[in-house]
DNA sequence: CGTAGCTTTGAGTGTTATCAACTCTCGTGG
DNA sequence: CCACGAGAGTTGATAACACTCAAAGCTACG
């Protein structure tokens, strides 16, 4: 992408922007923070790190080093049964943290992996806690941000247990536009980055499931389709069936 | 029950128990904290509560005042979607830890409710937070207890996306027993405090099909049922369903 | 000991999975 | 530039697992 010299031969790992001058300072672990607490948190910060699209992040059962931000791109996590069933935990977008299911045990218990080019931020763990210790608005703000983590899983126990196949695709692409629209994207038009197995996986259906929901909400005037581009067309009905709605049966008045 | 004195009209709220006498010490919050850090952890829980059965803790909505420490019995916490349809998002049994998902927006997004007559310790959140700021110990531990939240939704997440009926309830028979011979409870056979409408709820089931698995779970010599008394008869494959072999059908070998 | 709530069991149905074939897209190399 | 191939996505037919509705049996508590 950019002009190669001679001199530019660098190291992408070691490119490091300052938290102070990241668009997604408010979205992420500094938020809150005084401009003295955030240099500290930003020295123990010690990369940032490239991936590449289905390059893994970190794997079940490897040890927990850092916690990780997104930057860009987006990654998914993944826990696996014996027999090759797969679940999706979770989908990672920018300003998003990643990786605080290790600290119960110290290592990971689910894969990381990356669903297109990306960058994540590296926080070493140890120092994390160790700054936390001193900075009450760390601790404050990482506190907050395992909790929140905590409320989308519980959020996702209610998708997986207790909604039919529509609610829960209207409730994940609800989702997503309310994640993108924090990052100033547009709300009612965007790219998956994801397969539609990885949906699936994700909602707990069959890839077939999400292709034939997609056409049919495509049919009813809720949403355009091409491939993995998605425009909203009926904003209003599709966060009536992401809150639980959707038995009522689409009667498109 | 107790004989009744005139000097035993006591508030029972008042009734507290030093986290240092307490049996459940090392499964619970002071997990690895020394004696003078105990003793501060100790001078901020203010009270002992006494629940009802059918009793609630906290409401979705309810301002964050407290963590709570459950003491005996059980308590459920349960998200709803508009039309009624309930999620059972956790059941928590003494040692473990209740609240912390309402840090995130300082309410409670589910409702708390004891299963069966309960106590827990009511731990102040603000104070907490306070006190974890000058005690290493009690940041990390609270932290690990917030991971290990997390892990635990993760693991249900994997249940109710990818794991069959039946499934389902091994993964959850197992978790009871693993979580009672904590306590130092037998492993094989426990009551379950929960009816199996709360069961299905938790599991994403009906009710009845709850009800069905455990006669044919008992027919086929997997536990024995009585009512909500459960013996685990053959531990070894229930473990292996739990595990996700739960489609080779039984073939009883 | 009666009653209300909980549990079991049965019959029939429906949503979603599975299996299968076909199409589309996009990147790669001839 | 176009042909090719592989992966991704769509659509159809069929089947299964779990739900719903229904009724009877059980338990426990007042």
């Amino acid at each position: 992408m950019q002009k190669k010299q001679a001199a530019t031969v660098i190291n992408i790992s070691s490119i490091k922007a300052a938290c102070k001058d990241c668009s997604l300072r408010e979205l992420c672990l500094p938020l809150g923070l005084s401009e003295p607490d955030l240099s500290a948190l930003d020295k123990l910060i010690k990369r940032r790190r490239a991936l590449k699209k289905g390059e893994t992040l970190y794997r079940h059962g490897d040890p927990l080093r850092a916690l990780y931000a997104i930057r860009s791109g987006s990654l998914k996590t993944t826990g696996l049964i014996e027999d090759g069933r797969a679940q999706v935990t979770g989908f990672y977008l920018p300003g998003e943290l990643l990786g605080m299911d290790a600290i119960n045990t110290d290592q990971h218990p689910c894969n990381a992996e990356a669903l297109e080019i990306s960058e994540v931020c590296d926080i070493p763990y140890a120092a994390l806690e160790d700054l936390a210790q001193k900075v009450p608005g760390l601790q404050h703000q990482l506190l907050r941000i395992m909790s929140r983590e905590i409320v989308r899983d519980e959020d996702m126990l209610m998708m997986l247990g207790r909604m039919t196949a529509e609610e829960r695709l209207a409730s994940c692409l609800m989702s997503f536009s309310r994640r993108l629209a924090r990052l100033g994207d547009s709300v009612v038009e965007f790219k998956l980055s994801m397969s539609r197995q990885d949906l699936g996986d994700y909602l707990g259906l069959a890839l077939e499931t999400v292709s034939r929901l997609l056409s049919r909400f495509q049919d009813e005037g809720l949403v355009s389709v091409h491939g993995r581009q998605i425009v909203l067309r009926n904003i209003t009905r599709l966060r009536s069936m992401a809150a639980g709605n959707g038995r009522e049966h689409s009667a498109q008045a």
